[in-house]
DNA sequence: ATTATCTATAGATCTATAGATAATGC
DNA sequence: ATTATCTATAGATCTATAGATAATGC
């Protein structure tokens, strides 16, 4: 059972409060189809109280974009270090990385539309992106040169992995679950049986990245 | 080699170069991240020039929805009622939905967020969205049945793979290439390995669904 | 005559600031 | 004293309309 700490003590201090609604609402009208007015409104306060605690609207993106990466970027590295094959480690990042978003007190997957990353307001958070970027394609060069990913470019297997993690990400926003890390393991079956050159190693992958040998409980 | 005809025969009328940049800046965007004086912009006339070929801003959006699902829709009630398996029916409308949108002179991946389709300017065409869900579904729903595919949610499924038609079509979209075809295929191949119960049937599947009995071309 | 553009602008809405007021903590 | 809220509003921007002007087609 992964558990994360929320960023705050006070579970539901008014800016706790704003991060949540504001998640919900880019969520499901994107950033920018959500006005401060909105975020406000369903927080239950007026409007410009929301800059008491967030200098500007990007603020806000911000702090959930460094929430959903920030650890997604800390966890990643030290799989990819790991000593295990390609396989094994891209499926301990996947799983690792539905059940995080999942288990998030906010709904991250509004942020990973194009219309926010592609806006001044995310530039910001771009060089971090292509950190993520680089160890993802890391292993799934390694996993193409050594065989156990079928032989295609992996810049278009990376895109299709990541496609698909979003993919799994909003499917379990908008109809959450009681049995995360089963869902999680489902997820990452559905990305490896698609990239792998033989599918029939699956089972063998899914249990030597149950207990990667070197993975620091965070 | 499919075949698309552009909506207009005056292929670089104003009202033409509307949509095409309109639906750029959608994909880039999004779109309520894309002003009315953007495309204007983007065109090379002044904003309200625009309000002469189309009503509001939504009406350039729901025509390219219609172009872009209007025939998906056409194409997938034909395919459905072939008389071939499950996994067969299910690549041949992915590969032809990936030639589809790489083919049309508009990029419409950016209305396939959530944003817009939210929205009240969206909400239009929920019901035809809502055709094209049922269909898939069915056929899923068959393959699961017959024991073609893995044996998971049919609506798991389903999810997952328009996710990954969303992800191939991003993908193409930001890097055309000359290889249309085969980059369908290298898009429905992801797909059925990743839901197929036995992936060494993938080959069979692949040259069954090149020519199904009884698709009429369009 | 019709079609397509332009300038000017109305009216709505959006983000953010200023400054007053109330609540909280020492 | 500090923190958190409020009202009021500035200033920018957004969509869409009105009406003039130019270009095109009979």
């Amino acid at each position: 059972m992964t558990e994360f700490s929320r960023p705050t003590a006070q579970a539901s201090s008014t800016r706790e409060r704003i991060l949540r609604e504001a998640s919900i609402l880019f969520t499901q009208h994107g950033y920018f189809g959500t006005s401060t007015r909105d975020i406000a409104g369903a927080v239950g306060i007026r409007q410009p109280s929301l800059f008491h605690h967030f200098d500007n609207k990007a603020a806000i993106a911000e702090e959930l974009l460094e929430y959903a990466w920030g650890s997604t970027l800390t966890h990643l590295r030290q799989v990819a270090a790991l000593d295990e094959p390609a396989d094994v480690r891209l499926y301990t990042f996947c799983r690792w990385a539905m059940v995080h978003v999942v288990t998030s007190p906010y709904q991250l997957v509004g942020l990973m539309d194009y219309d926010f990353l592609n806006s001044v307001d995310g530039q910001h958070w771009l060089p971090r992106f292509e950190a993520i970027t680089r160890y993802m394609r890391d292993i799934i060069t390694d996993g193409v040169a050594s065989g156990v990913f079928i032989n295609e470019d992996p810049e278009f297997i990376r895109l299709m992995v990541v496609g698909s993690l979003n993919a799994h990400h909003r499917i379990k926003t908008m109809a959450p679950s009681e049995t995360v890390e089963l869902d999680a393991e489902k997820g990452a079956d559905y990305i490896l049986r698609a990239i792998m050159a033989d599918s029939t190693r699956l089972d063998s992958v899914r249990n030597a990245s149950l207990t990667p040998a070197g993975l620091v409980a965070s």
